[in-house]
DNA sequence: ATGAGATCAAGAATTATTCTAAATAAAAAA
DNA sequence: TTTTTTATTTAGAATAATTCTTGATCTCAT
């Protein structure tokens, strides 16, 4: 059990412990803050949705956890914080993580104007994975 | 004026037009469907906020436009069709097309499973524009 | 001109998320 | 430990972008 005493003035409760390990205990699946809501009243019955709400943003912002955003949906949730990226399939509806090649530098593709500053980056794949696509080619 | 026949059953109406010429016309600065709206009503004082949604998802889905989705922001809406991505300005708040190098291929980067298809690629990029990032360090 | 089907307009409904305010729990002080 | 202070949780109300519903209006092929 990691103890988080780097994360400044950041309080690890009951709830936020709970939250966080829906999301590092089960399947890496991205959930739904309403489906991190379903799981995490398995663990304590008692908890809120605007707890989950609360909670996940806290996490979101101590950068224990990371804010998914597709198009319109309803954001989701994931642990990996190693930079990455997502992958999503429009037949299965499920979320990848994906990673960058070695060496390779998703940012130096893009024609930028001198003097521009890159903060952060964000991209999302959308296709079919690999046992959708076989499925599709029977 | 492009006649858009080779659009199928794709009927242009005043009100389609009006809403896709706010977004040719004016400077591209990727307009919410709000934004979209008051421009609109200069050019067509009758037209309706509800109208203004109906056209920006039918010019999207006759490919004449793109929705553009930052985060949980209310989407904007690009006539820019050529492959192109976005980066945001954390200072001015103000969304650039960006387009990859020549020859770079910006999908090569990310390490797939085998057999993945992709169909689609959405890339956002956040920082500071040339202008601001100066404007930071005077 | 007429009728079928598409489009428009106004407002209601939806939905994810945020806000509010009171209750509770944890930390700090005494 | 008891008290005091502060942060967190909770339930429900509020919000905001978007979608839906329904009747009116327009367009086009007959
Ligand atoms: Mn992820
Ligand atoms: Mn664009
Ligand atoms: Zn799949
Ligand atoms: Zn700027």
């Amino acid at each position: 059990m990691p103890d988080f005493s780097g994360f400044g003035e950041f309080r690890m409760t009951k709830q936020r412990r709970v939250v966080y390990d829906v999301l590092v205990d089960e399947p890496r699946d991205h959930p739904t803050a309403s489906e991190v809501f379903l799981r995490a009243k398995n663990r304590m019955p008692g908890i809120s949705l605007a707890t989950v709400y609360n909670c996940l943003e806290t996490l979101t912002h101590a950068g224990l956890v990371k804010q998914v955003n597709l198009d319109r949906d309803a954001s989701r949730y994931c642990p990996n914080l190693k930079p990455h990226a997502h992958f999503f399939c429009s037949e299965c509806e499920q979320v990848f993580d994906i990673t960058p090649r070695p060496s390779a530098d998703p940012c130096a593709v893009w024609e930028l104007p001198e003097g521009t500053r890159i903060d952060h980056l964000d991209v999302t794949l959308k296709g079919k994975c690999p046992a959708c696509a076989r499925a599709g080619h029977p």
